[in-house]
DNA sequence: CAGTGGATGCTCT
DNA sequence: GAGCATCCACTGT
């Protein structure tokens, strides 16, 4: 699949659509970056901000697939999720982490920091350097690359090889191997995965 | 490098 | 009042 994702690439389980989101651009106001960390959260993951049901906070998650889910994060930093799967599952990928690709500048201006590797490498970094806030809660992605939403485009090429990992930060189902990143590469946040990392195709 | 604590807003107990 | 899907500044090796 390549060009701007839509709805129906994002209608499917987030197990699927996880690791295919690594590679793939995200756009938004002038800046872009290569997706190279994700994490999926499902209604029976006691991580999940849906796992108490479509409370006022996590409404969002239960909706249309393809629609930002935004939050606020230790009431200081936004983090930005894509809705998966059907209407009323609960399941998303929270964007974790970008491949700084254009608009350095201003990303720079943003972070107020010079230091490239840091730019995008984090969920609350990545969505101040995007300008990413709670007003997109709940907005669809754009279908073509000259809207002013976010667009997210698959590339034409893979990215290299997707492993995972466990998620970061979270303290319930924190087993579950359910962040995906792109192998070896600097973009990624936190402990990164050890060496190679677990490949993403040896678990169903 | 590792570890600690503050900022700050919202949800849940 | 506790606990966060976080980040930064600071401390001590």
């Amino acid at each position: 699949m390549v060009g701007p994702l839509g709805a129906e690439f994002f209608a499917r389980p987030a197990r699927d659509v996880a690791p295919e989101l690594i590679g793939c651009l995200l756009a938004y106001g002038g800046v872009a970056g290569t997706i190279v960390e994700v994490e999926r959260y499902e209604q029976w993951d006691a991580a999940s901000h849906s796992f108490r049901g479509p409370r006022a906070r996590a409404r969002t998650m239960f909706g249309p697939p393809g629609r930002l889910y935004v939050y606020r994060s230790y009431g200081v930093h936004w983090c930005v999720n894509v809705v998966c799967d059907a209407v009323g599952v609960g399941s998303a990928v929270l964007i974790r982490a970008v491949a700084p690709v254009s608009g350095v500048a201003m990303m720079e201006s943003r972070r107020r920091t010079a230091v490239r590797r840091d730019l995008c490498r984090g969920p609350g970094r990545l969505t101040q350097a995007f300008d990413i806030t709670g007003i997109l809660d709940g907005a669809p992605l754009a279908r073509d690359a000259a809207s002013d939403g976010v667009v997210v485009t698959a590339p034409e090429q893979g990215p290299g090889p997707v492993v995972r990992s466990r998620r970061i930060g979270i303290s319930r189902d924190a087993d579950r191997l359910w962040r995906y990143s792109l192998g070896g590469s600097p973009w990624v946040s936190g402990p990164r995965p050890t060496p190679a990392g677990e490949p993403v195709a040896a678990a169903a």
